[in-house]
DNA sequence: ATGTGCATGTAACTGGTTACATGATTCG
DNA sequence: CGAATCATGTAACCAGTTACATGCACAT
């Protein structure tokens, strides 16, 4: 994809990952190409800016799998997952799978924090209050989405890549 | 509240919102105590370092009100929108309420797009079809969630804080 | 005509993290 | 006896934003 392009997608996904400014996706493909993790082919158009196609090599895709195979960090935010999952998902089923059931571990265990933190915080019911509703809310939501997300996974036992050939 | 207070405070919300470093919470109180919007009072300790608890004034007060009356960025992420929810939600309820409805009406636009995006996508279930389907799931927990506090709202007409005392 | 989308890039700035420095207390 | 919690603070450093610079195409 070009510089542009990863833009485009990124803010389809909306508020769910921090969509990163132009700026900063330049600069960091520039970097990539330096350490020779991703290649360019320059398509010139007529008296246009040349677009740039960037496509990741062996030795990138390797530190990418290198990266999403690190242990995530316990406190991992919601967008930070998202962005492993988005990223790292394709690699194989059963890393993907050990990655949701990991999370849902921390989710657990957030949720029953935080309801500690709301039962402690007694009924004063104001804004405080609805936050920690929301984020139980939130937590349930998520959870179950996970299980459903698992259980899928686990009822196709082949990764759709090789089935449908992307 | 000192800016250890502050700390554990946020901390209790977990991933719901972003936990600013320690060091940024303290530079931040010695940046409004710059400003006159805060007060501190110095209750030492038996040779411990003293314990500086820091309290809003009504100047404070009043830019924080400015501050929750600014029209929210058509964009605010969830953490923005907590973040103003707790920090300006003792206002009015009036004020909270039409906060609400505004957040409302975002999340559900959002919900639009990411639904088109979403089917932009075909049925290639993979792992970018999950996190959009997290999405999906997010918003319509946040709708229903914002729905019921609505309803909440205009059922108890005086703010708690009357009521309670605090 | 004027603005919005496509398309790329660079440089300044800055908000916030990480690391450092200090020191008592409590828990295992 | 060392590790974690309480408790404050400063300074370096860095990632990422904002602003600037350029220019064509297409719609209003």
């Amino acid at each position: 994809m070009s510089g542009y392009d990863i833009k485009r997608l990124l803010k389809s996904l909306g508020w769910l990952i921090d969509g990163p400014s132009l700026g900063n996706i330049y600069s960091t493909l520039h970097a990539l190409c330096d350490e020779r993790l991703v290649s360019v082919e320059v398509i010139p158009h007529e008296n246009k800016p040349p677009r740039k196609v960037y496509s990741i090599k062996d030795e990138g895709r390797r530190a990418l799998e290198e990266w999403a195979n690190r242990p995530a960090p316990p406190k991992m935010s919601l967008k930070a997952f998202l962005m492993r999952l988005v990223l790292a998902g394709s690699f194989s089923q059963d890393k993907l799978m050990a990655h949701l059931q990991q999370r849902r571990a921390q989710v657990d265990a957030q949720r029953t924090a935080l309801q500690e933190a709301a039962t402690a915080l007694g009924e004063s019911a104001d804004s405080l209050r609805l936050a920690f509703d929301f984020g139980l809310a939130l937590a349930a939501t998520e959870l179950t989405w996970l299980d459903s997300a698992l259980i899928r996974l686990s009822q196709q036992p082949l990764p759709l890549e090789v089935v449908q050939g992307n």
